[in-house]
Formats: structure tokens, sequence, C-alpha cells
DNA sequence: ATCACCAATGTAACCGGTTACTTTTTTTTG
DNA sequence: CAAAAAAAAGTAACCGGTTACATTGGTGAT
């Protein structure tokens, strides 16, 4: 690889001026300029970053750390982040933290020196994690996906405990009484919020919370179909199934496929994230929309934005919508 | 941030020494040392990356570029590529190109400065990109699922069109003639040799190849859903289909349920690859493994050995393997 | 006490760029 | 045509580390 002083000699200009026609900054005759260009190409020469990185302080690169690789969104979450990271010339690293909050802790740290800011999408840190990141680090952080108690850090959330409440009251207009929840991680705020969500939303119904309708599940569809198993094992009585995500309702979908209950006549399902799979499946699910493209846009454009000012901190909150397919009939004509 | 001076000045030494201290080699008194590492505490220090690998020409640092983020190996690849790089203390860089070569080329690059080794796993760049960033780039390339005509590449791949061979072998013994065929993308030797795999397994079974049950998808479940239907309105005969991926298989599946075609019974679906998600519709599709975590494991050992010494090129092949589940029948049985 | 030797530490150049400041060259102006 | 102003280019310090080499100080052998 050849570096600016290859090109200096090639050129016979020195090495401020070569810089000056990389970056196009400052004065250099239309001559000069084209012997450098010249020069650089024919050298193939290309800029070292990391040199330039360390000399001036700015890499222009937005640092994504994500939990961990095979979470349901990163498809899209990743693709929209490369997109807007882009669009406006910066560099994306993206790092997991396989789901180990230490290690994912020290990741973060280590990114501090390659980036200009960081986004977050994390489950495994906890508050006093991040609380602790944002006081030790000099770059600054935007959090996607999780409501901060605190107002203290940028962010970018969802409302959480509402789309529960959507999808409660989508099933209580249907008639269902009988509501059984397959929760996420109960071990981070996400969760907590949703089965808040569905607690809530029993008591504003006067129904009664019963605990052995809630199973706990870890997103995937393996843990639905598990989730779903247990209901139906114990033998408790249920006519439709909240699952707090799409694919845990779909792993549940499987196992009353399995067992000839026919979803939705005799069970109804719903699903939070509106995962691109679940319009494949049969029936398709009805679900609340998670707007994780819209959300990552506003994260890194945000987090870009702050490269090169300091706002103050600002929460942007989106709300889920219910999007109605079939997997979930009314009770009344369910009924026998 | 605290940079080493800061450290020299609290412990009272030079940067020479601190840097042994970090670094854990050269002579050094235990009381300096110690007094060292409290002041790197006290600092909260951590040694910049970008000057160390200025400095020392290592990254520590393996770049792993996708041509795109939303492919669906992409949940169990990253994974996989995380998992490996942190076991050999390596940082991993993930970055896709867009789908765009040019951009994709541009951004190999860009990261010849960050990485001490790239692994590749391109759907759009050509055999030829890929030969002159050969040539070009001064760090080691391994390419992932990627037949290269010459053996002058560090390479892991699948066999693909053995691939095919095994499903339309399978097919013909369970006695299925006329298979109709979904595609991915036929711009890249992927596509290609599976296309192979199967006009070759049609001539060895003497059936001849016609062009109206070849329909062209794009790997995910809408064109697969969309490729079926056009099979369904043409009103072309067939009692199988090889899907040249999980996905688009699931949305033809979508697509024959949606119009009250039984599968297993009245047509037989097959994919390729494993996608977790298949053994979660119903019924469960029969399909090829494609072993990508294995792969990936393989891909960034090979890039991590070749950051520190050079081996002659070696191609790694993988072979797949058939996962028979409920998406076929017998054709003998089906005719009803 | 002298010398050799080795452990411990420091000095300074270097990695590949950027940039404030200085010097040289060219152009403008009276 | 000389002086002033503007343009063009160069010099050297700096970013935050590493490392070859030089220097210092202490120990044991003679």
């Amino acid at each position: 690889m050849s570096t600016i002083l290859d090109v200096c000699k090639l050129a016979g200009v020195s090495k401020a001026t070569v810089s000056r026609v990389i970056n196009g900054i400052g004065q250099v005759k239309q001559s000069t300029r084209e012997n450098v260009f010249s020069a650089m190409k024919e050298l193939g020469y290309r800029p070292n970053r990391l040199a330039q990185a360390l000399a001036t302080n700015k890499t222009h690169t937005i640092g994504l750390v994500v939990s961990d690789f095979d979470g349901i969104h990163f498809g899209l979450l990743l693709k929209q982040a490369a997109a807007s990271a882009e669009f406006a010339k910066k560099q994306l690293i993206v790092t997991d933290g396989h789901n180990d909050p230490d290690y994912e802790y020290e990741v973060i740290l280590q990114l501090e020196a390659q980036c200009d800011a960081v986004v977050l999408y994390s489950r495994t840190l906890t508050d006093e994690h991040i609380q602790r990141l944002h006081e030790q680090l000099t770059i600054p952080i935007v959090v996607l996906n999780r409501n901060m108690p605190e107002q203290c850090f940028h962010s970018v959330s969802f409302e959480q405990e509402a789309a529960v409440t959507i999808l409660m009251d989508h099933l209580f207009e249907k008639g269902h009484q009988e509501i059984a929840c397959i929760t996420g991680h109960m071990d981070n705020p996400t969760g907590k919020a949703r089965l808040n969500g569905y607690k809530n939303s029993l008591q504003a119904a006067s129904i009664d919370f019963k605990n052995d309708l809630v199973k706990h599940g870890v997103y995937d569809m393996k843990s639905g179909y598990q989730a779903c198993k247990e209901l139906l094992n114990e033998g408790i009585t249920f006519t439709a199934i909240v699952a707090f995500n799409d694919c845990m309702a779909l792993g549940a979908l499987k196992a009353l496929t399995e067992t000839g209950i026919n979803v939705p006549e005799q069970v109804s399902i719903t699903g939070i994230d509106n995962d691109p799979v679940s319009e494949f499946f049969t029936p398709r699910l009805t679900t609340v929309g998670l707007p994780i493209t819209a959300m990552t846009k506003q994260a890194i454009e945000l987090a870009i934005t702050l490269c090169d000012e300091t706002k103050p901190t600002h929460s942007y909150q989106y709300k889920g919508q219910l999007i109605e397919r079939e997997s979930v009939s009314s009770v009344y004509t369910a009924k026998n």
C-alpha cells in the first residue's frame, strides 16, 4: 500500500500539498493538483483512514452495537443503518455483544477511539451500565429501542406497553377474556413494560390476572412453541395468545397446528413486530408493527448529527400500529 | 479520553515504560509496573487502537463484507463470525455493499488499512472484481460461499450444483418427473451452478428440460410466492417444486396453500439452506442443509491464521445434506 | 576497588496523515 | 519597475502509540 510519501516523491511536492489536494482545501495550483492526482492514480493511492482519524480526531464512522446478531430485527435494522450511514458518507461499524453485558460494555469502550458516535441496541445492558457508559464515554450515544427512565440520553424508542395494550384491546373487542401471554426475556425494561401492558389491560377490563396464563419465552420460535406446549399440557383454558413478538407467536402457531387446534377458529394468536415472515404463515399473523426501519433511520441520523454538533438530549417515541390479518377471530363465532 | 502521556505523568515514567507495561513485554521492575497499572486504572486509560494499529501495522481486526445485510444467512453467519473472532480476541468489522458491486468494491479497498484480513461473502461482485481485489490488496482475502473458478484464492465454498442434484434425485425417487424450478439471482456463479444442477439432473434422468418450468426469484419469500403464482397462472403441470432456497420455497408454499393446493399431497416442495424458520411452517420443509455456521467458522479461522502467517491457498468445500421433512410426498400416493 | 554484565528505564525516530505557520513565487498595483 | 498583496508550496509539530538503541544503576566476580 502506497503512502502519502510515495505520492510526494512521484509528484515532486510536499506532504502538505498532497494533503491539500486530497482534502480539497487550501490553495493549490491547477497544474500541481493535476500532477498529484495523476501520481495518486498511478500508485493506486488511498489515504489511510487510521492515520487520518488519528491526526484529525475524526473517524467519520458510526458504531452500531447490538446485543446479539440473531435478533429478529437485524435484517431490517442493519440494512437501514447501512443505508443511512452511506447516505451521509459515514462508515458503519457493527459489533455485537454476544449477549454478554460485560463483553458488550467492553466492546463499546473499545469503540470509543474508532467512532464519532455510537448507536446502542442493547437487550442485555442494564440502565446502570448505560448510565456509566454515558459518563465515561467522550463520544455521544444514541439508545435505540429502549425506554430509558431518565431523559439524559438521546434515544429512539417504542411505546412497549402500548403495543400490548393495543393487542389486548383488539382481543377484548373480539370478545376474548381468557388470554394467555408468552413473554420475552424478563430481565430488561422491554419485557417488563410489555408485561405491564398485559397486566394493566386486564385490570382495566376487570379481568383477574392469572399467573398460569403467562409463560416466558426468549423471542425465538422454539421458545414460543414450547411455551404454547406448556399451556396446552397444563390444560389451561384460553381463547387467545398474546406473544411478545411474532417469532414466538409463530412458534405457538406451530404448536397449536400440530395439536390439531385450529387458528383462529379455536384459538387466536397475536404477535408484535410485523416481522416480514409473518405474512407467509397460514393464517397470516395479526400483529402490532414495530417501525424498526424508521426508528433505525432516526437513530443513525441523530448519531450522525451528533458527530458534528452537540444537541440537547431528545427522545423520539414511536407508536405501534395494529396490523389486522387472519390469526384472530371473534370469540362468539369461535364457540362451537 | 486519557492518553499514554497522562499515564506517564501520573506514574512518573516514560512512554516506553508504559508501553512495555501495556504489552507485557520487555523488562519492567515490579514496583514500576504496579505504579503504571494503578495510574492506568485511576485514569480509566485504555490504549487507542487506532494509534496502536498505525504504529504496529497490525489491527487485530478481521473485516467481513457481505453484499447485503438482509440475506437469509446473516443471522447465523454474523453470529458465528462474531463468536469466532472473539474467541481469537480479534475485532470484527462487518460492512455491507448495498447490493452494489462498485460500492462493495470501494468498501473493501477502504477496509484495507483497518483490517489484517478480509472475509468476503459476496453475491454481487464478479469473479473479475474479486480477482482484481486480490491483486490490489495487500491483506489476504477469504472468499466465503462462492466457487471460484481458479485455485488462487483462499475459499470456503459449498457444492452448489450437488445441492440441487440431491433434491432432484430425492424427487425422482419419489416418482416426480414434472419438476418446476424457482431460481435465485442468475447473475452470479451460485445461481448458475444450481441451475446446472437442475438441468444436469434432468438430463441424467432423460427428462426434457422445459423452459416454462423455470421461474426466476431473488431469494426472498415474496419472489418465491410470485414465481409460484406465475407457474399456476400459466397452467403448467408440475408435481414438485425445487426452489433455490428455503425462503422462496416457503413463499411458494404460501401461494399453493392460498390457491387451495395441498402440500405435499398435490405438490411437493423443496428448498436449500435449512433455514431455521423452515421447521415452523406446516408442512415442515424438506431441504438441503447449507452448513453456514461451520463454513463461517472455517472462513474466519482461516482469515485469522492468515493475519500472522502466509499459507498456500486452499479451498474448503462443504457438501449439503438432505433433510427430509414433510413437504415432499411420493407421486404415486399423490395421484388422486 | 574495578570491571563486566544485566536489568531497568529513557530517548528519539517512526507509523501516515493534518495543519498552523513560514517561506517562496507570482500577480497586482501605483 | 519596485513594492505590496495574494497565491502556492514547504516546514515542522502533532495525533497516540511502538520499538531500536542508548543510558543508567546495581550486582557479582576478580
